[in-house]
DNA sequence: GTAATTTATAGCACAAATGCTATAACATTA
DNA sequence: TAATGTTATAGCATTTGTGCTATAAATTAC
């Protein structure tokens, strides 16, 4: 029997990053009201592959986001496009 | 005794993408005139990983993006911008 | 032109991404 | 509340990313 902590994975990366594509991908799909298969399908990706990148259970690489924002009709710009507010101090931000 | 063929890794990743990414870290780095060792450092990871990304030996993750833009001081949008020229013709660009 | 620096390769070990399949949890609606 | 649709989990097999170490190749400085 396995503790809770077995159970997972070790996980390295920890990176907050992920947690904003994730929300970031969420926003995007919902926008275009299209469901995780749907994305799945027209990325040639897995289901179960989005719903880990959405869930941030995995660090996706760089290819899967091109499908990705492929797939959204997006540039991969606007996939990553959280950090726009709050890195760099040349306009206002907010 | 092994062929070429079989001394290749099948790389199933196949993105013209990571090849535009590559250029675009070469020419930041290159900018901010620092060496892939340094770059290393500063975003903790190997000086073999830097090269393999810039020479699209692999298809790196996005935590590991994440590293590198924050190593070179962009954000990283900055780092994936090369499709911002002629994907979405809303705005003016740039 | 040779020494020093920088970049590119290579192989190994290990962790992790991905596809596949199945199922569970949750949400929506008839 | 059932049925249907959607999202989240889980385990396994396989491929691949990453660190590490060493070395080769290329570039730059002297």
């Amino acid at each position: 029997m396995k503790t809770n902590a077995e159970n997972k994975r070790k996980l390295i990366f920890d990176e907050e990053g992920l947690k904003l594509l994730a929300q970031r991908l969420k926003q995007l799909r919902s926008e275009k009201k299209i469901t995780q298969e749907e994305l799945a399908y027209r990325s040639e990706l897995t289901l179960s592959q989005i719903a880990r990148i959405e869930t941030v259970k995995i660090n996706p690489t760089v290819s899967t986001m091109f499908r990705i924002a492929k797939a959204l009709d997006v540039k991969i710009t606007e996939l990553f496009d959280f950090e726009s507010i709050g890195t760099t101090p040349t306009s206002k931000e907010r």
